[in-house]
DNA sequence: GGTATCGCCATACCGGCGGTACGTACTCAA
DNA sequence: TTGAGTACGTACCGCCGGTATGGCGATACC
């Protein structure tokens, strides 16, 4: 009474070579990143203990400081996860997709949906900053959904003709995802999530109406409005 | 030895009416959000203790709780004093500017400014969202930072003789405010900010004169570009 | 002018939480 | 069979946010 069992355990024989106590382990290591992630989506990072966390998925501190080296690393390992479905789910909408601007759209849309996700809002967009560090954050970022951004804002400026060196074009692609990003935080925010969704792919597809404009006028990057004073 | 005088009492005689007492509590508590200021600034949130803060006011914890409920409540006397700083220089940056699109740069630049002060980085951007939790988070954007983006936002779209209701104008301000958020990121964290903040001038500049190529073209909001499927 | 009251703050203490030290059962290779 | 290493469980520590309580000086009131 005092403890369950941990698990149904597989009953079949393993062959040799592939060791049972490898796949015990890994799957206490899921059950463990499963069980924060539901947590940590519910009371937030400094809100779930660790008590919490191992009593939910049948374990103790033991097991989890065999698997990671502390609390933070754990929910690095949530982060990750969700930041991977994320991306894949948007990597998924632009495949295939040829037009620059239907590309945006598409993309848009996909973001849209996924910062709709509760997981996703609190614990990348809400304390992943804070809990990783900043730095941490964007490295995490660079390669997942930030990646995708990039992609569409690369075709978007090829479609111009425009050629930027990597460091504008990475410029382009922080301000179109930090605008994304505020766009999805609006779209979740909000108490008409669709309404809120159509006013957000009014705004952006504006805002590339007015790229689209300066394409076709052939317009030069050297070419546009500096301030003189 | 074991305690250091407060502080330096001011020697002269009050006006009777604005009592002794009040004063000292007021540097008290102006001293405490001080001192927190600093070490949130430099250990982050959770990084730093309450006895620290304390310690560095030269008072104990009873003082601190006798002024706020809490760790949290210090936080937000803090949030508020950085926001209200940040604000108030970009407001003076953008005060007189008629032209829209003046505005907007000028007010980029002010913003870029204030998002390499370390205080407003760390307090407002890191860990604003998670300490505050969002909704929270959002209500003090509201009446600082995002006010001047909504006003230079409306300038601009006023500029267009497109006339938007208060969510879609509000649609547009929290997509520039993310987006200038994010490109003010980008300089602080940059290498070399004088360069990136050039590179974040050119691309704002940019989708800028996009929205004036519209506006020069007479197009109207309705016939914005959609995508049908 | 004594005294009750209240604001301002110090001291001592508690419970919870992240982290650690160490023991143990089990597996696998030699 | 046995030594080594993996995968945990158990007990415990130190810190930190929060609370309870009391003292002390200023003010208000009679």
């Amino acid at each position: 009474m005092t403890k369950s069992a941990k698990s149904l355990l597989p009953k079949v024989p393993q062959v040799p070579g592939t060791n049972r106590r490898a796949q015990f382990s890994a799957s206490t290591k899921r059950a463990l990143v499963e069980v924060a992630e539901q947590l940590f989506t519910e009371h937030g990072y400094s809100g779930t203990s660790l008590d919490a966390i191992v009593s939910g998925a049948d374990v103790t501190k033991g097991a989890l400081y065999h698997h990671f080296s502390g609390k933070q690393a754990l929910f690095e390992a949530v982060f990750e996860r969700v930041e991977d479905a994320a991306s894949r789910h948007i990597t998924k909408a632009i495949r295939g997709e040829r037009d620059p601007w239907q590309k945006s759209i598409q993309g848009l849309r996909a973001f849209m949906e996924v910062v709709r996700r509760p997981e996703y809002r609190r614990v990348v967009i809400q304390d992943g900053p804070a809990v990783l560090g900043y730095e941490r954050y964007r490295e995490q970022e660079e390669r997942s959904t930030f990646a995708n951004v990039l992609d569409i804002v690369q075709s978007v400026l090829e479609a111009g003709h425009w050629e930027l060196d990597k460091e504008m074009t990475e410029t382009f692609t922080r301000i179109f995802f930090g605008a994304m990003g505020a766009a999805g935080e609006s779209v979740a925010t909000s108490a008409d999530p669709v309404a809120a969704g159509a006013r957000v792919e009014t705004a952006i597809g504006f805002i590339l109406a007015g790229l689209r404009a300066l394409v076709d006028a052939g317009v030069e990057l050297d070419g546009l409005p500096r301030t003189e004073d």
